[in-house]
DNA sequence: CTGATACTGTTCCATAAGGCTAAGTATCAG
DNA sequence: CTGATACTTAGCCTTATGGAACAGTATCAG
């Protein structure tokens, strides 16, 4: 519960910035190179990079080297948690503490 | 457009830290005061303000002033936002053989 | 009127974030 | 082998963030 909530900083902060989001947005479609992703941006790649870099910390991305190229893919689970975050508050303020149970129950699944 | 990214960035940002959440769902079950609101964190009143600005700098609370007390209340249109960002990019993975149909196409094209 | 309460404003501090350049490493193409 | 490509590493710089202390203002309770 408490790696949740680390986690959950981790990724709303990857996420509060418009180009990891477009990043996300990207993979979303399907693999692509570091040079690809780049392309886009008027940004060095050591820049470049540093948001790759947050956005694998984070858990949002997986990337993985051939070569000279480092291909990234997207993790589709981890969004999912800030789904899982926003269903949660959806519950409290609805009322349904059955619902919040719901979740807690699943993400102890998750987990194991 | 541009406007929503500069307030998904504000909303992301604000969402980044475990206090700010925690207010957020501490306001899910009702408005509250600044005091009782910081009540159950370690933490100078001046500092747990900068929080409460920073949610309502994103907008995601709304806050008044009645004598002494300043009372917050949520504000979920702006939650929903975060809602509206995952939906996007729920539905750009679920269009991903077509779009990544497309997205081939279109490189092609371009390094052509 | 006086004191306690509930913020608010100001200033300071340490660290992190986001950008840069310059130089280095490792492939791949020829 | 040589050069180009695709990152990588290592600094450096500026601003933002999250915390603190301390002093101030404005109510409200008595």
């Amino acid at each position: 519960m408490e790696q949740y909530q680390t986690q959950l900083d981790g990724i709303f902060q990857a996420l509060a910035d418009p180009t990891r989001r477009a990043v996300v947005g990207r993979l979303g479609r399907g693999p692509a190179s570091v040079g690809e992703l780049a392309a886009p941006f008027d940004m060095a790649l050591p820049s470049f990079m540093k948001h790759i870099h947050v956005l694998e910390g984070a858990g949002l991305i997986r990337t993985s080297k051939a070569g000279r190229v480092r291909t990234c893919t997207i993790d589709r689970a981890r969004l999912a948690a800030v789904d899982s975050w926003l269903n949660e508050q959806r519950a409290i303020w609805e009322g349904r503490t059955d619902r919040l149970e719901q979740f807690v129950t699943q993400n102890k699944e998750q987990k194991a």
